[in-house]
DNA sequence: GGCTATTCGGACTTTTAAATCCTTAATAGT
DNA sequence: ACTATTAAGGATTTAAAAGTCCGAATAGCC
């Protein structure tokens, strides 16, 4: 992958949010996604600083968005959960590596770079959204009956 | 960086070893390329079961490339380096991605992954060596006189 | 032919990321 | 006010990467 898998598991869990502000338990994100659930539970907390989330503590508590899914872009989260420069850097680590001095694979690297930032800042926890539903619904196409064989 | 500090140590240590067979002390390189020493030579150990390097003991021993370098691809040494499948997997870590069910950054990051693979397999070590010697021989061009001021 | 210096090879330690646990603080319902 | 519930935050553990150290092998010398 190319961020941390604590960003995979914060994009996860975003998406997995319902769209109506409702309150959301950590403990219910955890295992319905099958996260590990303390480390969730942390990971939302750094969401809540960054003012991805919202938070409220006891009963009827939980976390929310604190806009609507298509008003947070993917790259918002990964800028919050990796630091501003996530992707800098030759690809290679070559440290004589720039754009006078490119190594062989420089021009490849930052025009996916460009591709992959334009891509983050486009998507939003809203098209994660429909990715999960859609997978959902085609499997749920596939057995139609609940209950197995 | 795309990859981990030890492929970019490889790559920069393959870079940096002459062109005819000569043994190369570990040694050398890592103080040539400013490297944490027994690192490097752990590396480089690495790649000599990857039949990337040649090594010998003892006196006038070292390590030597087994081909010249124009035959050993980058994308060789990232693979002995990574495992053959660095590069699989959703850039975000979405499980349910795939072709069929794409997240948002799915072809974007496919493109950027056969762009990659496509360099790598095309850029050999001698590509990484002429980035090298261009660079040394520009900051010789900048300070003619080898004394400081 | 054995001795010694040199250099790789593999086991060992340190650091960092990932994941867990536990205590404290806040809130809703009784 | 009291209790149950839930997040917040720190302390701790585990796993993996990064980095270090000691023993095996070889070449040269006496």
């Amino acid at each position: 992958m190319l961020f941390s898998t604590a960003t995979g598991y914060a994009l996860r869990a975003l998406a997995a949010l319902p769209e109506d502000g409702t309150y959301c338990l950590a403990k219910d994100l955890s295992s319905r996604l099958g996260l590990p659930g303390p480390y969730l539970a942390k990971i939302l907390q750094g969401l809540v600083q960054a003012d991805i989330l919202a938070s409220v503590r006891g009963p009827k508590g939980g976390f929310r968005l604190t806009r609507p899914a298509h008003r947070i872009t993917v790259g918002e989260v990964v800028t919050a959960m990796e630091g501003p420069d996530a992707m800098d850097g030759c690809v290679m680590g070559f440290p004589a590596c720039s754009g006078e001095h490119p190594c062989p694979l420089h021009d490849a690297w930052s025009a996916v770079k460009s591709q992959v930032s334009t891509s983050m800042t486009e998507a939003t926890i809203r098209d994660l959204q429909l990715l999960d539903i859609r997978h959902k619904k085609e499997a749920k196409d596939r057995a139609p009956n609940s209950a197995q064989a």
